[in-house]
DNA sequence: TTATGTATTTCCATATAATGGATTATCTAT
DNA sequence: ATAGATAATCCATTATATGGAAATACATAA
């Protein structure tokens, strides 16, 4: 996915890039702002995004001439949902998982250089809940991100690490990259990884990885709950629960250990 | 969006008609297979297919070198899906709707010539959950599609029925254009719709008309449920009730009647 | 192991089609 | 009515996408 070999089509290229403009706060963005965001002329723009306009995948807003994502990303997004295989083999597991312990379980699937979040079995006894599902998730301060740092070969984890910003949430969030690796080390050698209100003052969270029949850490679940649901001294007992419904999930992938 | 007007970007065109590739039954496609679906040379294919890859936009299975439908997609999928302001203005409505009837509610959208499910409130006592969220509705033999049909005037439902295949699911199914024609009129005289056993036998549904503040019919909600659950001497009250909180939505999305 | 067939990937010269700059049209607000 | 801002259109130029052919990779069978 990172490696841009081949033959790459500008304008596909282009107007890729274009939707990702759309990723950002602003939801909808006028002809004049797209350009300014990337070196393009604004007739340039208009032909791409007029394009995209005409087969859904952007819509216009009448009124204000504005552009917004279009439907036909939802149509296939859904697609994308129900057909992944990943998520189908992990439900009952996930919903197990979060009974149990009555957390919130989420499965993170690892794609090229980022970490996406692809299901979210909420806690039975949730109130507010706020679905991360189709976001990704920060590497070095969630427990799906790290674990899955945890595995990952040299050559890939310099890639990610050039990439990510250590950007601080918390007092707990780690920033520094040596302090990250060393970090790593420890999760790696015990299999598990633990974010302790490092991206939400209050929150814990246990996750443990998910590999593939080539022994790739390709996903991760983890439960997370309020820190008083999932006190310091469960932490080992619960996670060893966690790692063995990720097993289950990896032998469903043809992992073989 | 259907009018094909100004700048189209060729090679940004095709590459969207690529992904229509894979709505299909086809989950998978190698990169042989697309050309022979569309008129293309292998080796354009290939590039706009790679330009694709590069971004997540499709992803390839190392195994078979055959393509899928990328996370990406799944990516921005979910940011329209949050994004809908419909949707999210519909939600307490649709709710409350099926909480009182124990039926399952659809809330669709008409966007260009497709209707599309864009969220679903299960009913509190149901079994199986199938999930139509992100696919299109049919036209002719749904309750949201009749019922948004009714509202289009002559020229929209025109082009949609030019388009449109009248596929006979059951014995119900409508699939003369006339005795449409006469259904539609008689719904629009209504205002709502019955989808009578016509998609799938033993299941039976009740639409109403959401209006913007043009007053155009852009969505539309339904309750379905078994025949048993919805008799047919209850239909009117039900139906009475789907259009009031119809109404309700249609007020949120500033329709003044 | 080698051969054979199938599918994917790469190469490259050519002409088409995308591009940027300038112009015009369309709104909005005053 | 006017000004200001933003969107849409036009068009010549050349960079770029394209199709055909060739090469590679891979799987299956001999």
């Amino acid at each position: 996915m990172a490696s841009a070999s081949g033959v790459i089509v500008q304008s596909v290229n282009r107007a890729l890039d274009i939707l990702g403009c759309f990723k950002g706060q602003a939801i909808e963005l006028g002809i004049s702002e797209i350009p300014e965001k990337m070196e393009l002329s604004k007739s340039t723009v208009y032909g791409l995004v007029n394009t995209r306009l005409t087969k859904g995948y952007l819509e216009q807003n009448p009124q204000t001439k504005r552009y917004r994502l279009g439907i036909k990303l939802f149509e296939l997004g859904t697609l994308v949902y129900n057909r992944m295989d990943l998520r189908n083999e992990a439900k009952v597991f996930c919903e197990e998982l979060g009974g149990k312990y009555n957390t919130t379980v989420h499965l993170a699937a690892h794609y090229g250089d980022e970490i996406v979040y692809i299901d979210k079995v909420d806690a039975p006894e949730a109130v507010i809940v706020y679905s991360q599902t189709g976001k990704c998730a920060t590497m070095h301060c969630t427990g799906v991100g790290k674990v899955i740092l945890a595995f990952l070969s040299e050559d890939e984890l310099k890639q990610v690490f050039a990439k990510e910003d250590f950007k601080k949430y918390t007092e707990h969030t780690i920033t520094d990259q040596e302090e990250l690796y060393r970090e790593l080390r420890r999760i790696h050698s015990r299999g598990y990884a633990v974010d302790n209100e490092e991206i939400e003052t209050g929150l814990r969270c246990i996750a443990a990885p998910i590999f593939n029949y080539m022994n790739q850490p390709v996903a991760a679940i983890s439960v997370s709950a309020p820190t008083v649901r999932l006190p310091l001294e469960q932490i080992e007992a619960i996670a060893r629960d966690v790692q063995y419904y990720a097993l289950q999930i990896s032998q469903r992938l043809g992992y073989r250990s």
